[in-house]
RNA sequence: GCUCGCGUGGCGGAACUGGCAGACGCGUACGGCUCAGGACCGUAUGGGGCGACCCGUGGAGGUUCGAGUCCUCUCGCGAGCACCA
């Protein structure tokens, strides 16, 4: 006896099978222009999946969520005769490596091959149609090699503001080129992170604490590389408007980016010649301004602070160092500040005004300093009761809530040049005003920072450039790839110093000159992926041009066509590889300035018990489990049919057995099994027409499973499969044209059984040359739809009364005179007022009566 | 606190521009077939009532001949931002 259950259907024989025969044949393979095999009048399709970081863990069933819905997508435009381009490759730099390296000594590089060699196999035991002869991972030399050349273009380069757009480094005419570059270096304060020892980028730094693993991260001041992204704050804004992306996700770019116009005022600071410059999106407020606040970090405080306030100011200065991220941005806690003893004027008013620094104002932010509004301002009226500063209404709201702390548009009072404009005429007015007297002007700001490109960090790409002199400079094309040193010891020096430092002759350039030992953050090589996929063997240029013309659309709409993959990374990567190809695009060298025409994100998949899947809480699904029980397509299958793509659901077990049990169903609808046990062809299956019904129920099936692909609902098209099968089941027999179309509707989402059951006929019946993968995609016929006669739905004030069929011409009047014939509305009208009868051709009768 | 998104059976979810609420699947019940095997097949299944009928899409209003769908308010859940001047 055997343990292990019968399977209802050989999936664990025809799953390998067919997997062997794909790779074998190298049937997903997408030629590129001028290559064998390529046909110029096919369109073209480029669908993407977010390549994923190959961890030790494997692969969890959220992965194959986003995978299996661009699987299908590949595999319905290749049946539609596209030329479809579906990569899979491997973003390998990372701190998971890097930290096994420094536990076990094992080079992350081993380990990276190891990881590589898991995920690929579990991704192909699922049956995905991946070109993997464009398989790219971004620690490869030959890939990393083009993502220091690219930076090298960045670094090589400026953003012209008169142009709106970056231009090689040499039509600048400053007198420092250095201070302008995409990539520079900085004395920043930065998110340093002692636990993992390194800097972090803002976005990788959530609630004050590392997104990787959760470490504390505090403020140090350190100098590092920057890319210059807020030079295309505007463009990455506006360009956004033409995405096809979710409208959620664009949001929180806009958010992000937070772009605020306003006004810059310079205030004159008494006795001394500097100003003070702040940033207000309120300048109709001036006249209520009774002091100003600096950020604690301020430059000008050194020179503004009164003797006898230094001693308060040096010690506040240094609580507020001291305090995390987190602390600082405590808002449950009150206010803080102390006085500089210096005292501005405000050019509205012209009187003093005391200048405070308190650490609620950024030093980031704006001008690092803001003009206190306490009748407008929330913030500024907290900090005004706590210190007992004078408020002074300036703003009459037009309804009827209080003027005092109202921060909302009205009309300015107490004013004298803008008293009765509204807000908006008032900002424009007072803001004309300054500039005239060059005491400010029109100014916008962004939330955006600059990214802070460099890591301290072993596993990722050394930056082409070395040192000579206390100058950087960038090293040659020639000169790539530059590949990390080997090191014994991978450790974080705890300094700040980079592993890479401890490498002492690989630092070592030349007499003069060292190399830079920071590398790149985990961005780096996900921020161009998608154009190397388009030429991945080119070892002439980043990507061919032509193929770059041809798979990212050229001057037609398009880009990557697809794009999938979570939410996570709104603000990172999706906004960091846009920033990428703009600058790539400013360059010349891609033609398009935005790398996603459409995006979509797939929903998390929880665990069993409605929670979010954690080693700890025991809850993971284990793809390969579920493949052991019940088959890649019943995996697949099940996918696609918990629910739709975007929503956040849970896992069932049960749930797949009902997927498994529909594609047993559709195995045996066309095998049988025969005395000794093995499946063979049913008799039933004939080459004869289809019945009436049969066909119509086909025709509606290729309908909505053609619709439902091309709007992501995967499982209503299932739903649609399995009624269209429950039907044919019961019939005598089982026509076979409709079925070998039933097989091409089932192969993008279950394409094992659906190629295993092609052959199956095809060795029988030699109607149709070619696997199903070969064949296209059946077309509907609207005619076989219409109906002849159609269900009226009968109503009485709206509600359901009756339902009567009537044939599909009758006229409006017809109807009317069916409905009120009825025996059930004559019953129930009897006695009363027909006052109106509602006619929905083809749907119903809705008779109102008193 | 602010900004988005979402609330439909015992469960996952269907329902195109307002037009038969609950497709499909799970679960459950009964029946069949069987070596009672957690396999397979069939039938039923929103709630209430013996019944004709009545009630039902988080809650309260509104628009409409007609609302799960549109509007206003409200409650709950999820996500994002969080002193951004």
């Amino acid at each position: 006896m055997s343990s292990d259950r019968r399977k209802p259907y050989p999936f664990d024989q025809i799953e390998p099978k067919w997997q062997a025969i794909w790779d074998e044949r190298q049937l997903f393979h997408a030629p590129n222009p001028g290559e064998k095999g390529f046909h110029p009048p096919k369109p073209k399709f480029f669908v993407l999946d977010m390549f994923p970081y190959p961890s030790g863990a494997g692969l969890h069933v959220g992965h194959p969520e986003g995978y299996t819905a661009t699987d299908i997508v590949a595999r319905y435009k290749r049946l539609r005769g596209f030329n479809v381009l579906h990569p899979m490759g491997w973003d390998a730099f990372g701190l998971p490596a890097e930290q096994y390296a420094i536990k076990t000594g094992q080079h992350p590089a081993v380990t990276t091959r190891e990881n590589v060699a898991k995920f690929k196999s579990q991704l192909k035991r699922i049956g995905f149609s991946y070109d993997w002869k464009r398989e790219i991972n971004t620690t490869d030399p030959n890939y990393y090699k083009w993502t220091q050349w690219i930076f090298l273009q960045i670094y090589n380069s400026w953003f012209n503001p008169e142009t709106n757009r970056a231009e090689p480094i040499s039509t600048y005419r400053g007198t420092d080129p250095d201070t302008v570059r995409l990539a520079y270096v900085a004395d920043v304060p930065v998110n340093w992170c002692p636990e993992l020892g390194t800097v972090l980028a803002n976005e990788e730094v959530v609630d004050g604490k590392s997104e990787v693993g959760g470490f504390p991260v505090v403020r140090r001041p350190l100098r590092q590389w920057m890319l210059r992204i807020t030079a295309y704050a505007e463009r990455l804004l506006n360009e956004l408007e033409g995405l096809d992306w979710p409208e959620g996700i664009k949001l929180l770019q806009r958010n992000w980016i937070g772009r605020s116009q306003g006004a810059e005022i310079d205030f004159k600071i008494e006795n001394m010649e500097q100003r003070i410059r702040v940033f207000t999106t309120r300048p109709d407020t001036l006249y209520g301004g009774t002091f100003l606040v600096l950020a604690p970090e301020h430059s000008l405080v050194d020179l503004i602070v009164t003797e006898e306030q230094w001693p308060a100011v040096r010690e506040y200065r240094e609580r507020a160092a001291r305090k995390s991220e987190l602390e600082r941005a405590d808002l449950s806690k009150e206010k803080t500040g102390v006085l500089t003893g210096a005292y501005a004027i405000n050019p509205a008013t012209n009187e003093k005004i005391p200048v405070w620094i308190a650490d609620y104002v950024l030093l980031g932010y704006g001008t690092g300093a803001i003009g206190g509004v306490p009748a407008h301002d929330e913030r500024d009226l907290e900090f005004a009761k706590k210190f007992d500063l004078p408020i002074v209404i300036v703003v009459q709201p037009t309804g009827d809530e209080p003027a005092f702390g109202f921060t909302g548009e009205g009309i300015a009072v107490n004013s004298p040049i803008i008293n009765g404009l509204t807000s908006a005429e008032a900002k424009k007015k007072i803001t004309s005003w300054l500039e005239e007297r060059g005491l400010g002007k029109r100014a916008i700001n962004y939330k955006l920072r600059d990214w802070l490109f460099s890591r301290q960090r072993y596993w990722g790409e050394p930056f082409p450039i070395v040192w000579e002199n206390g100058r950087h400079r960038a090293l040659q094309e020639k000169e790539l790839p530059v590949a990390p040193p080997p090191l014994d010891d991978y450790k974080p020096t705890g300094t700040g110093e980079p592993p890479l430092a401890k490498a002492k002759e690989w630092i070592r350039y030349s007499d003069k000159a060292n190399r830079e030992t920071n590398t790149m953050p985990q961005w780096a090589g996900s921020c161009w992926y998608y154009l190397r996929f388009c030429d991945p063997r080119n070892d002439k240029r980043f990507v061919g041009e032509e193929a770059e013309h041809y798979w990212m659309g050229g001057d037609k709409p398009g880009g990557v066509d697809l794009y999938v993959g979570g939410t996570e990374h709104a603000v990172l990567h999706l906004l960091y590889s846009r920033f990428w190809q703009k600058v790539l695009f400013d360059l010349g060298y891609v033609s398009k300035p935005e790398p996603f025409q459409r995006l979509v994100n797939q929903g998390i998949i929880l665990g069993e018990d409605n929670q979010k899947m954690s080693k700890s809480r025991g809850n993971i699904v284990n793809p390969d489990d579920v493949i052991d029980h019940h088959g890649a397509d019943a995996f697949r299958c099940y996918e696609m049919f918990m629910g739709p793509l975007e929503q956040m659901k849970p896992w069932s077990t049960r749930g797949v057995e009902g997927v498994a049990r529909f594609l047993a169903r559709v195995w045996r609808l066309l095998m049988t099994e025969n005395q000794a046990g093995d499946w063979e062809l049913s008799q039933k299956i004939k080459a004869v027409d289809a019945t009436k019904q049969q066909q119509k129920l086909l025709h509606a099936t290729i309908k909505k499973v053609t619709e439902d692909i091309e709007s992501f609902s995967f499982n209503t098209a299932i739903s649609q499969m399995m009624i269209f099968v429950n039907a044919v089941t019961n019939a005598e027999t089982i026509p076979l044209a409709a079925m070998r179309k039933f097989l091409i509707l089932l192969n993008p989402f279950a394409p094992h059984i659906s190629s295993e059951l092609w052959e199956r006929l095809s060795a029988k019946f030699r109607d149709a040359p070619g696997d199903v993968t070969q064949q296209s995609w059946p077309v509907y016929d609207e005619r076989l739809l219409v109906e002849d006669e159609v269900e009226i739905v009968i109503q009485i004030n709206g509600k359901l009364r009756d339902r009567v069929r009537m044939p599909i011409v009758a006229t409006e009047e017809e109807l009317k005179a069916a409905a009120l014939a009825n025996p059930k509305v004559q019953d129930r009208i009897a006695g009363k007022a027909v006052r109106n009868v509602i006619v929905v051709p083809k749907k119903l009768v809705n008779i109102v009566v008193t």
